[in-house]
DNA sequence: TATATTTGCAACCAAAAGGTTTCATAAATG
DNA sequence: CATTTATGAAACCTTTTGGTTGCAAATATA
């Protein structure tokens, strides 16, 4: 079986499950709340991420706590990269974006 | 059936491809020769390619041209960048990145 | 200790994905 | 006009995917 980065984040449960455990890890169980598909289902994408470095479990009793792990994500990042001169306009923009970005975490950190 | 660019991108073969037709177009035979499936998968392919946006196909004679259409890799783009904070290195040497990828163009330019 | 909670995983299933062969059609060529 | 070339697409097949239910094991808790 294929278990590469491109086709984890090809399932959009798959990325929302990132998105919901970026930011504060999660059990299983809360997970699973968030969706209307069983246990056994999230934990089989749970797995899929697992297996190609996305998500990593950590046991706490009984309870296993989800972390992203983000970094393999460099891999699209650097393929879709590879492109970027082919839609120029944003290309050109990307400066402007990163400092708007580098703004914004600021703020956040500001508000904290 | 499901269609999006991150689907898209999910298939090995499917990134190949966008790969070969990046610079320069080309017609549906000319691209399944570099493949060892059969004319009718590279077909498929190229299909849903199109379906998402990702490629523009144009008829010459009875040839048909295929042309890759990148813009739309910016949804995955995009979706990439909002975890970008969590890589952290990469993010702070991303200006220095894209001073390199400017560089690099220039060069290929001149080369030219 | 008996019970409830949280999880891992096997067994099974339907649909989607990726592939093939085959045939039809349109355009270029001898 | 007959033939070759380039393609579109149907019919069919196998494997993978995403989902289910059910049960066992481990860890809290009453």
């Amino acid at each position: 079986m294929r278990r590469d980065v491109f086709q984890a984040i090809a399932d959009p449960t798959r990325r929302e499950i990132l998105g919901m455990i970026a930011h504060k890890s999660l059990n299983i169980n809360a997970v699973t709340e968030q969706f209307d598909v069983s246990r056994a289902a999230i934990y089989k994408h749970m797995k899929i991420l697992t297996e190609c470095g996305l998500l990593e479990i950590k046991q706490q009793g009984r309870e296993r706590f989800c972390e992203g792990k983000f970094e393999r994500l460099n891999e699209v990042s650097d393929w879709v990269a590879q492109y970027r001169e082919f839609w120029e306009a944003r290309f050109d923009s990307l400066e402007i974006y990163l400092e708007k970005l580098q703004k914004e975490k600021k703020d956040g950190k500001r508000k904290k």
